[in-house]
DNA sequence: GTCTATAGAGTGATAGAC
DNA sequence: GTCTATCACTCTATAGAC
């Protein structure tokens, strides 16, 4: 029987999905099975910890999603510019172009923020964090940088509120059009 | 035993704490029979359509501050300059200058927003649309308007994700600070 | 007796843990 | 697959005001 197909490292795509679409508390176990394909003891096998070890990994996935795909480009693409453009061509891309939602900023609002405070919070800030970093080499001054940066991923995060309440994906990406051509101007 | 206190409209400004803390899958009865107060029977008789029916009367209630307190001022009063700096005014009071979150953002991002689509979708653009109003009447052109006043409202809904996800409430207010700048200017 | 507010035991279904 | 806890919810039984 066993010994199929699956490792802990397919699972936590499929898990990030799942997170994403119900939520933390709407994610069940049955419908984690259906959506892995995998029983309840498989599951427990790769997560001992259950849920909350599998919200930990997708939290971990997505981090390094966008380490890997936003942050670093922002802080080591030689031209800054060019950097902040990648960051909105990914960011509509993640989100495909406002039809989903952003899995750390449910979990911000939600009260299983507490037991993710620190994933949670460090996601914001290296996003800040990063984006400052290439307003400031590409000349703004650093108070105006984290400023503009602030302004820019809340503004990000609002819009996929908005996206979703009012059922208008193209928001989305008039938002982040908008906010391209701010940061750019 | 009976005949003590309670009135539905008692009732409401306490679930929407409880809902605005817990989200509405985590507001289980429950919690909400501690946090009213209230045992089961007493919260079946003021809701017999159960949770589903506090979470409307709640939303209402939400409703019908905003539009008494947000949404007529920014269309009724005679400088829209004014009716905006009074938007940013009583906005940064409701959300306790970023430590409170919005109940309806929360039931955006989450999967209950289905159910209560109509009441979460009309919060989002009747606040856009007075904005807009106001911002028409303070000489924007009608695309200009409306364009900006998604902005502002996501902007909004955007900064107090950052500011819980950071736990930083000043972000909500310096945001708003910002927002209002940039729309006086 | 009737109506309204209350309390809470008890229902089946389903949750997550193992 | 089995466990126990908890879920939303129902129902019966109350007490006082008319």
């Amino acid at each position: 029987m066993a010994r199929v197909i699956a490792e802990r490292a397919d699972v936590v795509p499929l898990l990030t999905e799942i997170f994403r679409t119900y939520g933390y508390e709407g994610a069940s176990l049955a419908r984690i099975g259906a959506g892995t394909g995998l029983g309840k003891g498989s599951l427990y096998h790769f997560f001992p910890g259950g849920k909350d070890e599998m919200a930990a990994a997708v939290l971990a996935h997505i981090d390094l999603w966008f380490q890997q795909n936003v942050y670093a480009p922002l802080r080591e693409t030689p031209d800054a510019r060019r950097g902040i453009a990648h960051m909105f061509r990914e960011t509509k891309r993640y989100f495909l172009s406002g039809q989903k939602v952003c899995l750390v900023g449910v979990f911000a609002l939600g009260n299983e923020r507490d037991r993710f405070a620190v994933a949670v919070k460090s996601y914001f800030v290296d996003w800040a964090a990063a984006l400052a970093d290439a307003l400031r080499r590409d000349g703004k001054d650093a108070a105006t940088a984290m400023a503009l940066s602030e302004d820019v991923v809340g503004a990000i995060q609002g819009a996929l509120v908005l996206a979703r309440a009012m059922d208008k994906p193209k928001l989305f990406v008039n938002t982040l059009a908008r906010l391209e051509a701010r940061l750019l101007a």
